[in-house]
DNA sequence: AAGACTTCCGAAACCGTTTTCTGAAACGGG
DNA sequence: CCCGTTTCAGAAAACGGTTTCGGAAGTCTT
């Protein structure tokens, strides 16, 4: 009998009147119980209820974003999809955001201004309530370009902007350091050198301070003669360890600031036959996947992303929901992880 | 003078009947014009193009998707956010969508089977105009639950399925192992030995038969005994190229299923005190950012992740667009990249 | 018993587009 | 000069929900 109707439970969409006509009601009263309003028996709500899921009713939600202007929809940009750091953030986000009923839009702008500006302006015509955005990269990119933001709230994702009343959040990268600087030092290492990253970046500046600052409340003297800045990635370590290990009076600790120079610097001591940790210890930053497969396995000083995804998220969903939007830097605290590198091993 | 509304370009969403109300047209005929539409004299476009852009119009897409019931929207729903493999082919769908004017919703489902229909339902209220379900893992999915799907095409990425209707976009296995053996044996390797991942994987099962097709056209005889399976991880790797190396006669050239087996099985090579690639050579699979950093550089056979993506995009936007939905499986191709770590460079 | 609330429900307007459908004007052919 | 066509523009009806508003009934006060 496929002339009869009744068989298929849907197919075609079944809107809010198809219930009220089933339940003998009006379709405000339908919508009324859907979406929990008082002033309406109890028994009405019994039988709209039964009505709504004998048909497989599912609420419209474009309509209802058409006259509530509200979408529960999150945008989300990152300028680099495949950065190393990028999905661990979007993790975050997306965990935050589909826990409150959200959905989240991804855009990759590939670092391009243009594709960026492009995707916000579909994101604003497609009524995104707020838009997080994510840099993959390290870069302070300060005077970041005015965007067409359509009055809706943001927050910067590990990435510092001038703008106003924007929120950003990033990693503490001066208490990681200060986390990291104070173990070797409580290891009881003394001449502690650190490989660097770029001058330029926040990130580096931020991280020397800490482990100056570490040190100096651990009593231990800091010898700029010790620091060394490259390139974030191995063969930058690899170089400034043979620099330092060269020296008349070689490091007995090596603090450096990014897990691939960290490998690189691993490197070095390796060809130099000095043996880690006896002779040195060493550390990372970032805490990359690659960090436990060293040998030996690398301690170091892990970036706080999914926690930063989330907090983003947190921080974006209250502005949408409360309307505020303080300018406000959120710096979350990294977070130790020793494996073998220093010479201690978990307690 | 701030009681003056001219002021603001914008502020307020400016609808149609503004510009209409300006242009001294009707609403009717805006909607024409912005959508080109035929039968609107020359004139009247121009004016309302001015004033839609005096006013700086951008229409409404949720009322517009009200309308039209179709958003421009897809669902990309994946397993594994942080999978190795994940970020790439989402890339590639990004790409594609964004090309052609489409948005698209990222979802993680961690795995769990309720948390993708949760996902998909929330995908299906949105009104999406077609899903891709991206699996992280290389397990063959066969007999996946029967999704929720509202009669929206989907396409699986990196995942197999029985369903009827849905296409699959994979790699090819088979092909991509045809290259790396032939690499092997044409550059004289005749004991080539093969560390493959856990048995039950369809892909272990493709490449296997990809490597002996190879030997057999180029000549060099395949031995059932050369062949270890284990786990894609680097430990697998060591164990089992510290086994093969103590065989009466042991190879001159180990295929790893993965790059991580390959970094495994160099390990044990060093250990052992064999040169790669001068006494074996090695070969990885996968092409994963570390191959190039070890020494040897690895030469590998790269997975076609980002084109995996662009196609499943494709696939996804033509059903869309001409509304067909064949049940095929695409095997898109490996690539061959050869580094150091079999003894031939690049040309 | 009359008035003041309170509870319950539905008619209708609305959100911002698109899309008929109708009609007027211009045009062209015989 | 009259009658098809064709071009152009607008009124109005959707799309599928939410919300205001008013009316009807019921419940408490005095």
């Amino acid at each position: 009998m496929p002339p009869k109707d009744k068989a298929s439970p849907s197919s075609a969409s079944v809107t809010i009147r198809d219930v009220a006509r089933l339940a003998g009601v009006s379709p405000a009263t339908v919508s009324k119980v859907m979406n929990n309003a008082p002033y309406v028996s109890e028994e009405t709500r019994q039988t709209v209820r039964a009505a709504a899921d004998k048909l497989n009713f599912r609420p419209n939600s474009i309509a209802r974003s058409l006259k509530m202007s509200r979408t529960a929809t999150l945008g989300l940009i990152t300028d680099d999809l495949e950065g190393v750091f990028t999905m661990s953030m979007m993790r975050g986000v997306e965990e935050v955001a589909s826990a409150q009923g959200f959905s989240v839009f991804l855009c990759n702008s590939y670092g391009d201004v243009a594709r960026e500006r492009a995707h916000l302006e579909v994101l604003i015509d497609k009524k995104v309530d707020g838009v997080i955005l994510l840099s993959g990269y390290r870069v302070r990119q300060r005077g970041a370009p005015a965007l067409p933001l359509g009055g809706i709230p943001v927050v910067y994702l590990y990435q510092y902007t001038d703008e106003a009343a924007v929120r950003c959040v990033v990693p503490d990268d001066f208490g990681g350091a200060v986390l990291g600087a104070a173990h070797l030092a409580g290891l009881g290492r003394r001449r502690i050198a650190v490989i660097n990253g770029p001058a330029h970046y926040e990130a580096t500046r931020r991280r020397l301070e800490g482990v100056q600052d570490a040190l100096a409340r651990a009593g231990v003297s800091f010898d700029a003669a010790l620091v060394r800045a490259g390139k974030w990635y191995e063969s930058s370590g690899y170089a400034a360890a043979r620099d330092l290990m060269s020296l008349p009076a070689p490091p007995d600790a090596l603090f450096c600031m990014s897990d691939s120079i960290a490998v690189g610097a691993l490197g070095a001591l390796h060809d130099l036959g000095v043996r880690v940790p006896q002779d040195v210890a060493l550390i990372g930053f970032d805490n990359r996947s690659f960090a436990v497969h060293q040998r030996p396995p690398l301690t170091t000083v892990a970036l706080p992303l999914v926690q930063m995804g989330r907090l983003a998220g947190d921080l974006l969903l209250r502005d949408i929901r409360e309307g505020g939007s303080a300018a406000e830097l959120h710096r979350v605290p990294c977070e130790l992880v020793v494996r073998q590198s220093c010479g201690a091993s978990r307690a």
